[in-house]
Formats: C-alpha cells, structure tokens, sequence
DNA sequence: TCTGGGGTCCTAGGACCC
DNA sequence: TCTGGGGTCCTAGGACCC
C-alpha cells in the first residue's frame, strides 16, 4: 500500500505541474483538477475544448515519467467529469460538453450517477425508473423515493452539478479495524488489537495535530451483524493510552462480547485542532 | 458475494431543557 | 403531578464512495 501511496504523489506532483493548485484528491488514483480560470472561452464547449490539449499534455507527461497510463474526463462539472472518465477506462480521454450531457446521460443506466447505490438503485427500479433519461422525465417527487436528495438527484440527471472543489484535506473522522482470520472472543486477543488501533489512531491524530472529543467501537459477529458504541467527552483526547481505555470502556459498558467477533474496530471523531500538550494552570508549588 | 478497510453524509430516536 | 410543544445534542445505524 505505502508502494501505492508513494507513486500516487509523484503523479499528483506532475498534475500540480500542469493544472495548478486547484487539485482534489479524492483516493490514491483519482483527482479533480478545475482548469476554468486558464481556459476561458465564449462559450462552455468552446472552453472545454480548450482544455483538451492540456489533458493530454498531462497523460503523456505521466506515461512518460512513470510507465503509466491515465484516464481523463473533461466537462464543466465533477458529476460530468467523473462520468466521461469512467465511460472509457483505461487510457481515455472522454469530453462531454454541454450542448450534449443531457443526451449523453439518458441512455446511462441510474447507477451510474454518484450517490446512487444498490439500494437507491432498487428504489428508483420500484417507480420505473431505470435510466437516467427515465429520471430526467420523472414528475412525481423524488424526494418520496430518496429523501431530502431529491433535488440533487434531478439536477444530476440533467447534468447539473455545483459541488466545489474540496481543497483542504480536514478530516471528519479516522478510524482503524480489523478482520480476525477466525470469530474470536479471546480477551487477551482483543485487548491487543484494540491496543494496536489506538496507537494507529493516535498516530494519525498527531501527524495531522488533531484531538478527538468522541471514541467509537465498532463490532461485528460472526452473522455479519454489525454494530457501533461511541462516547464524546469534553476534553479533546490525543494520547493513545485514553483511546483504549475508553474503547475498553464501550466495549464492557453493554457487554458486547458475549460471543466471537469477527471484526473489531475503533476510531474518534468529533476532531478539534489539537493542542500541544499544554501545562495545566496554576502550576503546583 | 457469505462479505476488506477507511471514510462521508443522512436519518431517526431519545435525552434533556425551557 | 401531569401535560404541551419546540429546540438541540448525542447516539446508532445505514447508504454510499473509493
């Protein structure tokens, strides 16, 4: 994985290189950069045709550097850009423009858009709705099949996208779990795991100067069912030592383990700038 | 498909307060 | 002592994404 993350970098570096600093990364393989401001032109189309030269100066700069191939989605908006990308994977170069994302969408199958899963997927299939274009011609209310989305989910299917850029990399929350090869309720073996992830925790909290207000547990048996404890106390938590403990604490507090589990995580959340480790005041004489 | 790991966001219910 | 109604916060679960 850290192979994975080193090479990530060296792409992203040569992405800044090209299109500046307004770079999202959203995994290890995948970003959204906005070229708007360098490529202004009359019209939409006109200046996403304009950005084409750049998309490929940036799939050859990274072939030529790095042996790898990359795939490329120009359009107005993340929604559109994500969609052209996936359309032809490996070593593409999609456009939509557009004059021409409404139709480009019609024939997509609904899942195709982001934020709709399996289960909004089922949903939708229970109206009749299975394109986008079946969505785009919907006139009832959305929001009976998928909440307070509603809104969203219409202007996605015509293409319509406003979410910005997110450039700050602030996290919400981090966690660390783990899978155990067999169900085990052995207190020693999850004591220890539980040890483990709390110095992960605690790791990743202070290489990003983070303290957490509230731990959370989280199980799983060995029927898959899943289940997630947590606690929020008003004193900012960094150290390890207190992640455990209270990690502990949930997991005895309702006796949780009253049967083999077979995945044990804990992660905090509820993230503050953390302070270094200040002095309490007055000072003791 | 008998299911890995690390995230985000939304919803619903309950506790608590006024 | 029981009762309203509304707001906020916390917790738990689930859908979804990469």
């Amino acid at each position: 994985m850290e192979a994975y993350r080193a090479e990530s970098r060296e792409i992203m570096t040569i992405v800044e290189e090209f299109a500046g600093e307004l770079i999202q990364q959203v995994s290890v393989d995948e970003a959204y950069m906005d070229v708007s401001a360098q490529h202004q032109a009359a019209s939409a189309d006109e200046s996403l045709e304009r950005a084409l030269p750049l998309a490929r100066e940036i799939k050859h700069a990274i072939r030529e550097r790095r042996g790898l191939t990359a795939t490329i989605g120009v359009a107005t908006n993340k929604l559109l850009a994500k969609l052209a990308s996936d359309f032809k994977k490996p070593d593409g170069l999609t456009l939509v423009s557009e004059s021409e994302k409404v139709a480009f969408l019609r024939p997509l199958a609904v899942r195709w858009l982001h934020g709709v899963g399996k289960v909004t997927e089922e949903n939708l299939r229970g109206a009749g709705i299975e394109t986008v274009g079946d969505l785009q011609d919907y006139a009832g209310d959305l929001r009976a099949l998928v909440g307070s989305w509603g809104a969203e989910l219409k202007r996605f299917a015509f293409g319509d996208d406003d979410r910005a850029l997110d450039l700050g990399d602030e996290v919400k929350s981090i966690s660390s779990e783990n899978t155990f090869l067999r169900d085990t309720d052995d207190r020693p073996t999850l004591r220890a795991c539980l040890k483990e992830q709390a110095e992960d925790v605690a790791k990743s909290l202070a290489k990003r100067r983070l303290a957490a207000h509230t731990v959370q547990v989280k199980l799983r048996y060995g029927d898959f069912t899943t289940l997630t404890r947590q606690i929020s106390v008003e004193e900012p938590l960094t150290e390890a030592k207190e992640i455990y403990r209270l990690g502990c604490w949930l997991l005895a507090k309702e006796k949780l383990v009253n049967r083999p589990l077979r995945l044990l995580g804990l992660g905090v959340s509820g993230l503050v700038e953390g302070h270094i480790n200040q002095l309490t005041l007055p000072f003791p004489r």
